[in-house]
DNA sequence: TCTGGGGTCCTAGGACCC
DNA sequence: TCTGGGGTCCTAGGACCC
């Protein structure tokens, strides 16, 4: 019996890709698909040619034209993104029932009876599918488990195709620094290089116990990571999985101090986390209001109620007291509204909140449908009107 | 150069109860 | 009188990922 198969699919520079296909011009340009341009924003995506000049997906868009002055930054367009990823998964379908979406721009998919010989010739037919039907290039990593194929996608980028035997990975990573690995980021190598650990090879010879007592049940994983172990099951796309929150959250234009102002973006972010609510049949109880302070300080208040709810009014009320509490008098940069502690629908039915008046929810549909259609701009209640800022 | 927005999971401390 | 032990729930923050 042949082991069960990982494939790791990862779109190359998906964004700028996809704004490639629709606009055939930029083809072989430095393309940088970003934020809004005229607001703080950060690239979300360098094509391989902006990536020459040292771009990289999270840094500031002045940072980045300085690096490249003759880029075209493009604000993103997620809808675009989102129909594509699903076209894209599919065609991934027609290959694997077996397909867990990762991200809009990853999938795994897993192959039973398939022999690693035949696997690499898959792996070229579904390369060849998505450069024929969306004429966009992917690298695809394969291994035995999901860790390993995540890490062997991104060995040969752009446009890769590598194959990770269990006997390979230390061959293949051992060498590099444990910065390099999946679920490692900044915090945690720099804690690694205070133990001496340096390079992946060392982490997977360093005693367990160890990592334990520095990194809790985070430990056990490091070690796992690092020989390439890893025994989590692909959840295919059909079962999903239930978000644990909805939240919304926003960078002022400019560093705000005029409170009225800040409520009635507050109110906004409230009115945004309902409606994804109600779009997916949820209730909350908590809500968790962020604030980002100008000097990049940032805090977050959350209050749990007994009951559970999807109100816009009872959203706002619970995140506006968070706000006004912990606000304080200064500029604010970003603030944020989230809802967790979810439930569907059906299992929030006999809450006490739940027995509310009809003719509400009747209007918030109404108001809901109208926003789908036409944006959350086209209508807004007097609270969130806009209040014109102060001239700086 | 001035630092997005959407998430998940884990930890630690305090309140509270028995 | 000057100090327990266990358990659960809630809250805040940190780390990481795309």
């Amino acid at each position: 019996v042949e082991p069960r198969i990982i494939f790791h699919l990862d779109m190359d520079a998906f964004f700028s890709a996809v704004e490639v296909t629709s606009n055939p011009g930029l083809a072989g340009k430095p393309v940088i698909v970003c934020g809004d341009p005229y607001r703080r924003s950060v690239v979300s995506t360098a094509s391989y040619e902006a990536r020459k000049f040292g771009l990289r997906s999270g840094m500031p868009v002045g940072q980045a034209r300085k690096l490249c002055p003759d880029g075209v930054f493009v604000a993103g367009n997620p809808q675009k993104y989102v129909y594509t990823s699903i076209k894209i998964l599919q065609v991934l379908k027609e290959f694997s029932p077996l397909v867990e979406p990762f991200s809009v721009d990853e999938a795994f998919l897993e192959f039973n009876n398939l022999d690693l010989g035949d696997a690499v010739g898959v792996a070229r037919e579904i390369k060849a599918r998505i450069k024929r039907d969306f004429n966009l290039t992917c690298s695809i990593g394969i291994g035995l488990n999901k860790y390993v194929a995540k890490m062997a996608s991104g060995l040969e980028k752009p446009d890769g195709l590598t194959v990770i035997m269990p006997d390979e990975f230390l061959e293949r990573f051992g060498e590099k620094q444990v910065g390099e690995l999946w679920g490692v980021g900044e915090k945690t190598s720099a804690k690694l290089k205070s133990l001496g650990v340096y390079r992946v090879k060392d982490l997977a010879a360093f005693p367990e116990k160890t990592l334990t007592r520095v990194f809790g049940v985070y430990g056990s994983y490091l070690k796992m990571a690092a020989n390439g172990l890893d025994n989590s099951p692909l959840v295919p796309y059909y079962q999903g999985v239930e978000p644990k929150s909805v939240g919304h959250e926003y960078t002022l234009v400019q560093d705000v101090a005029d409170r009225r102002y800040l409520l009635s973006t507050l109110l906004r972010l409230a009115e945004q986390v309902g409606r994804r609510m109600r779009a997916g049949g949820y209730f909350c109880n908590t809500i968790t209001v962020k604030i980002r302070f100008s000097d990049f300080k940032t805090i977050t208040r959350q209050k749990k109620l007994a009951t559970a709810f999807e109100r816009d009014d009872i959203i706002y009320a619970v995140a506006r007291n968070l706000f006004e509490v912990n606000c304080g008098a200064g500029k604010i940069r970003l603030i944020g509204v989230s809802a967790s502690g979810l439930v569907k629908k059906a299992e929030a039915q006999g809450d006490a909140m739940f027995e509310d008046d009809r003719r509400h929810r009747i209007f918030v549909r109404v108001v809901d449908s109208i926003r789908d259609k036409f944006g959350d701009d086209s209508i807004k209640r007097g609270g969130s009107m806009r209040i014109s800022l102060p001239t700086y």
